[in-house]
DNA sequence: TAGATTGTTAATCGATTAACAATC
DNA sequence: TAGATTGTTAATCGATTAACAATC
């Protein structure tokens, strides 16, 4: 029992100035700690994360994984962690097991730095000299994801774009399953899609107790986004995932993430803007008058 | 003519120590620039813009508008631009004139010092003690934006989510004209959908040339996006928005913005998950051993 | 003038990056 | 061991924010 691995990962916000209550369960592991004991690498006021090791032992698969807390992973770390998740998923088809930070970084169009930071951020995930298990940190990484959870998600506006998401290969693929359709349009609820039968929107409230919806995507006119999205809030939903144009209005505790394609063709109309700008040779600095 | 407004704004690039070499078309504007003599608000090396202006007048709308170079405009700044720009519609179609920056911030959903230093870097829009004129600043961030320009788009994939992009209404709303359709399905290409017939994805090169495309919105699926991506370029094109899974590769000249569903969807996911650990109080600090 | 609001500053915060010690 | 690669550091860079002088 002495010889399994011992790990503890002390978590500390970057902007604590100094981890100042340190509790090891010594209880198990004191002698372990004496024995191998934490090295830091220099001296260094950033100190975010320990780990303390049994040496004679690699990690032990059974072992409850221990991680820092979420909460103290960065908001950029998160939105790329789903990138490296799908590179990790086209290498377990090709039968990769090991893979280093260099390949994966790559692979996902970030360097290689990048990519160790981010990862260090869900514990040790790889091992030096060698590189990281492929099925490993795929697992670890959908796990501080959520996405072993298996969301529920209900969609409200079977337009175009909703029959276009509702079609969408990659919720299945990810663990999100679509439970609930929703439209105000007579003409459309009543109606199957995929399976299911489009309901009236006003049983929105009723409906939610039913399905038990984590997610909640709303692809309806921008002008009646806000009031969908107050009914959603009434009905507990804390997770909506917007592709109108509107700025939603929501208690604090609700998270909206809004996908806006105008936003997106403006962005690269500055681009190609911007390009031609360079091109021309114009306008390092600028000065004009008119009198 | 010399009552005319005078304005002369001179750009640097954050990161410069100083703005070493300051010419000033001084044949029209001396006069009045030792009049009203540049008055640093405060000694300060971040020295972005000056503004030189006549004070007998206020500006001037046959100007030629001058503007720091677009170089000079923090990416963060831009994204949230396309934002402030709906708002101001929405705005003049009520027939408001006039407006804060307290007031298009809440309405934009972001803080009134974050709007105000946007907007600093599009050079003076508002007028001290009023606002901003809704129109002219609109007018302005269009022209920021490269929107005035008319972009043309071409489309490749008419799938479901090809063809909801085609009916989606912001396109024309905002001056991008979608001007051709592409797929490789024979069943598909040939066929007519919003005025336009659906062309075999391999007459794209030479269709390009017909067609003088800005932007290409990619809607492919996500084994063949590289390969038309790659067409895309070899045609000519420089702004590519694709909503395929796949991390793209292009020369560094093609400006690639990339919509990833799957990546927003997992960004609520892990927001839910810290939710959860936010509410069963656990985690702020987690040690567990095994043996 | 007095009140209001912009545009700018500077402090702070958060993200990126290269380098390298730790370690397999 | 020697070579390889991770995980961490610290410097740098870029974005956010509150406060306030400038100015209408």
């Amino acid at each position: 029992m002495a010889s399994q691995a011992a790990t503890v990962v002390i978590a500390a916000r970057c902007s604590d100035p100094v981890v100042d209550d340190v509790v090891v369960d010594d209880t198990v592991s004191s002698n372990r700690l004496v024995e191998t004991g934490p090295v830091p690498h220099r001296r260094g006021t950033d100190v975010r994360t320990r780990e303390l090791t049994d040496v004679t032992q690699q990690p032990d698969p059974r072992a409850v994984r221990v991680s820092a807390s979420t909460r103290d992973i960065p908001q950029a770390t998160v939105a790329r962690l789903a990138g490296y998740l799908r590179v990790l998923g086209t290498l377990v088809e090709e039968g990769v097991q090991i893979v280093s930070s260099e390949g994966l970084a790559g692979a996902a169009g970030v360097g290689s730095a990048k990519l160790r930071k981010d990862l260090s951020f869900l514990g040790p995930n790889g091992v030096r000299g060698v590189g990281y298990d492929v099925s490993r940190l795929s697992a670890r990484i959908e796990e501080v994801l959520g996405l072993d959870r298996g969301h529920r998600v209900i969609l409200i506006g079977v337009g175009n774009l909703g029959r276009a998401l509702v079609g969408y290969p990659g919720f299945a693929r990810r663990g999100f399953a679509i439970v609930g359709l929703f439209d105000d349009d007579p003409a459309v609820s009543g109606t199957a899609l995929d399976g299911l039968v489009v309901r009236d929107v006003v049983t929105l409230t009723v409906a939610c107790a039913e399905l038990a919806p984590t997610i909640a995507v709303l692809a309806v006119p921008d002008d009646a986004a806000q009031q969908v999205c107050d009914r959603l809030v009434a009905a507990g939903l804390r997770c909506i995932l917007s592709f109108s144009g509107v700025a939603l209005d929501a208690p604090a505790h609700v998270e909206i993430r809004r996908v806006d394609l105008a936003v997106e063709l403006q962005l690269l109309s500055f681009f190609e803007m911007r390009r031609a700008e360079i091109e021309t040779g114009s306008v390092v600095r600028e000065e004009s008058v008119v009198r």
